[in-house]
RNA sequence: UCCGGCGUCGUUCAAUGGCAGGACGGAGGACUUUGAAUCCUCUAAUCGUGGUUCGAAUCCACGCGCCGGAACCA
């Protein structure tokens, strides 16, 4: 999978339509995070979104961190998302900001807001202020020190800046609106007191600014053009543009500036990855650290196997939407294992051996065979050395003496191909006391040299030879937590780390490659704990293994059922009598009006009002009128406080479709006009040259469109019928919304034969 | 309860009023010295009810469900 596929989603499309429409004519992003943790596979996604979007519009991204908190924040998170970041491939440049950076400037903004009687120095204790903001019901009050003068709140906002005051004695808040139904704009707080030691400014301040202050204005100051975050700062974007619409910012002209676009956070199964639980984990000595191999963070993955365009595969794979979702581990999974297929070198390992003495085999001989480092289909060249001799371990799990139908490795008396060596056939099992098995006796067939054979031997099965294999230290993982939707309270899973004695081929060793496949077992990587004697392993991610898959299978999984569609009956609307009358008062003054439309336009007074002076002008066509008032309009107009247009152009409008001058999808983009910027329909449909097809000019284009669509006409006349559906589109779109969509089925559907 | 957001195959993302499609998963098959990989085939969805339209996943209305919001965190 290659970087440039990137799918497109709808941020995409939202930089499109602000570069076409020429409110941006650059892109710039920015990924923004507080240093008060290690990046993990979530901030990973956001990372991939900012820095790959703007290499895909040539902009540039920054990378900012919002270090407005100095209690939770310190330089070693700082260099741990640089190395990040930097390890997933995306380059920052000079582009390398620090909110702590711009406190000064932040603090003049504060000091405008506050001359422009914006902002206010409040003294309410937080719980006082608590009771004061209301509740999601209930509008809030005004706190009494809302009404301070431009001077006194001058004068004590410096004055929280010198320190005279203690923590929590006043805050900076914005004027906004104490009953507002977002509780966000409820007077955020701007500025508090906190007497913290700053990681970079040290104890230059003792106030600091809030996310909301700050981030708009970091986005401002750095002229960001699309402000990307998750779904959980959807009520804070009014606050953001509230800041920056109120403050005089020279860099921009009026929409030009930044606004924020919210997405969903990735949200991965099995996996916990709210910060402060992480950090417990490290903090408690339940992991070993922020890179421990099974922490979720970019580090563990690093140290797990994860490969750079893994991560990034995985970013592409998911997308990017509103949705909150639950990304399934599996595909995580799969973009690990479909990149170390291609690059790891494959080498033999025996994870839990299991003795194996090959009877017929010379004492004191060995052989060695030639094993390539990959397989065929993957092409690429190099090979290994792997030798054999009397005295093997294999696999414990590839011996079975009671072996299960379908079974194709090793039990008594059958026969088994040990890869690129022998077939060997089970002789004997030696177990001990307690009936456990400790070695097995086999036979070697002399014909099979190189794993050659003229019969059908189902099973392969990897192996060392006893005299010469390295020992090695393999880490197995299993997922941290068991629960697919993990909580802070979960307990992790015992399983998580298993480390194992293996037996590794001897030229593993030596061969150069972070990345190994264990044939048959998994993709591997070197661990840093490692020694030259002493290898030690990560497991990345085991292969995939039907086999295991199904002997589990056997036991039965129930079948996700589904609750299927439990239609709803289409339940008894409540209609208010008083909207009911006003209806029906309506219905009484203009005929043919349907009931469920009169409602409609009673509840919104606009519409109706609209409507009616519609219905003045064109008395005749009053239903129509209401149908298009209650659907087109009402959905032309939903952003808009006050209509381009009046009643007698609705109805203008109407009547052209009614008397079929028009098409009905003609009329849609004259309301769109009409919407946009008002004036005539009549007027419109000459400018834009929307009066209906003539037959013949149909026909023309009717043939032009078939001759286009040869594929689809022949799928249609092969009886392929919902094609129709297709076709009409077409010519409707060929014909520029001139074509009348009854004619064109009649002559489409004629000329199909 | 008020405000905001979101509902499409098992999962995830597309379809911008015109053929519901891709990927993951699953099933089956081919191939196979990795029960891997590769290749082929199949599987399976528009939350509900009305309405607008020649045509609705998409527009309108009313429901239902899920998520977020009442920090001097970000």
């Amino acid at each position: 999978m290659s970087d440039a596929e990137h799918r497109d989603n709808f941020i995409v499309d939202i930089i499109e339509r602000d570069l076409a429409r020429g409110r941006h004519d650059r892109v710039v992003t920015r990924f923004p995070p507080e240093p008060n943790g290690y990046p993990h596979i979530g901030h990973a996604k956001s990372i991939c979104l900012n820095f790959s979007l703007a290499q895909r519009f040539g902009g540039r991204c920054h990378l900012r961190f919002d270090d407005t908190n100095p209690e939770k924040e310190s330089m070693e998170y700082v260099e741990a998302m640089k190395r990040d970041i930097a390890w997933l491939g995306f380059d920052w440049g000079e582009h390398l900001y620090f909110a702590s950076d711009y406190y000064e400037w932040l603090y003049d903004c504060a000091v405008a807001l506050i001359e422009k009687g914006l902002a206010y120095v409040d003294s309410l204790d937080e719980a006082t202020m608590r009771e004061y903001r209301g509740t999601v019901t209930e509008p809030g009050r005004p706190s009494p020190h809302r009404d301070r003068s431009v001077e006194e709140n001058l004068d004590l906002f410096r004055r929280m800046r010198e320190g005279e005051f203690a923590e929590g004695a006043h805050v900076l808040r914005a004027k906004i609106d104490m009953s507002a139904a977002n509780m966000k704009m409820r007077d955020p707080a701007l500025y508090r007191i906190k007497k913290a030691h700053h990681y970079r400014r040290g104890d230059d301040w003792v106030i600091y600014p809030l996310y909301d202050f700050t981030h708009c204005l970091s986005d401002a100051k750095e002229q960001i053009t699309h402000s990307i975050c998750t779904l959980e700062f959807e009520n804070n974007r009014d606050i953001y543009d509230w800041v920056l619409e109120n403050l005089d910012l020279a860099p921009y002209e009026s929409g030009t500036r930044p606004h924020q676009f919210e997405f969903a956070r990735l949200n991965l199964s099995h996996t916990m990855m709210s910060k402060r639980k992480l950090l417990a984990l490290v903090e408690q000595g339940v992991v070993t650290g922020w890179d421990d191999p099974r922490m979720p963070t970019i580090s563990g993955m690093r140290r797990k196997g994860f490969t750079p365009a893994s991560i990034r595969a995985f970013a592409d794979m998911i997308g990017v939407a509103k949705n909150n979702s639950l990304v399934d581990l599996g595909k995580l999974e799969f973009c690990i294992r479909e990149d170390l297929n291609d690059v790891a070198p494959r080498v033999m390992c025996v994870l839990n051996p299991i003795k194996v003495v090959i009877e017929n085999y010379p004492e004191e001989q060995t052989e060695t065979f030639d094993a390539p480092l990959f397989p065929a289909d993957v092409g690429k060249p190099g090979s290994r050395d792997v030798t054999f001799s009397r005295e093997l371990y294999i696999e414990r799990d590839d011996f079975m003496k009671d072996p299960p139908k379908k079974y194709y490795r090793l039990s008594p008396g059958a026969e088994v191909r040990l890869r690129y060596a022998y077939i060997v056939k089970c002789e004997q099992v030696i177990e001990n006391d307690a009936g456990e098995i400790v070695e097995l006796r086999c036979s070697y067939d002399p014909d099979t040299k190189g794993g050659k054979s003229t019969r059908k031997v189902r099973g392969t099965i990897h192996w060392v030879s006893a005299h010469d294999a390295v020992d090695a230290e393999v880490r197995m993982y299993d997922r941290l937590f068991l629960a697919e939707q993990p909580s802070e309270q979960d307990e992790v899973n015992p399983a998580s780390l298993t480390v194992l004695e293996g037996k590794l081929e001897a030229a593993a060793p030596s061969l150069e490659a972070t990345h190994l496949q264990f044939e048959r077992q998994g993709y591997f990587v070197h661990d840093p704990d490692g020694t030259a004697d002493r290898p030690v392993f990560n497991l990345t991610v085991t292969l995939k293994d039907s086999w295991a898959k199904q002997t589990k299978a056997s036991a039965p999984e129930p079948a996700k059922a589904r609750p299927k569609p439990k239609p709803q009956e289409a339940t008894a609307r409540v209609v208010d009598p008083e909207d009911q009358a006003a209806a029906d008062a309506l219905r009484a003054r203009h005929a043919g009006l349907d009931g469920d439309d009169a409602l409609r336009l009673v509840r919104e007074p606009r519409l109706a009002a609209l409507f009616e002076a519609a219905a003045g002008a064109a008395p005749t066509h009053t239903a129509e009128l209401a149908k298009w008032t209650v659907n087109e309009v009402a959905a032309a107009t939903k952003e808009q406080s006050e209509l381009a247009f009046d009643g007698p152009a609705l109805a203008e409008l109407v009547s052209l479709v009614a008397d079929e001058t028009i098409s009905t999808r003609a009329a849609k983009s004259v309301l769109a006009e009409l919407v946009e910027k008002g004036g005539s329909a009549t007027a419109i449909v000459e400018a834009q040259g929307l009066d209906r097809m003539g037959d013949d000019a149909l026909a023309k284009t009717i043939d032009e469109v078939l001759a286009q669509h040869p594929v689809e006409v022949e799928r249609y006349r092969a009886g392929e019928k919902k094609l129709l559906g297709f076709l009409l589109g077409q010519v409707m779109r060929a014909a520029g919304g001139r074509a009348d969509a009854k004619s064109t089925r009649q002559l489409l559907t004629k000329a199909l034969g």
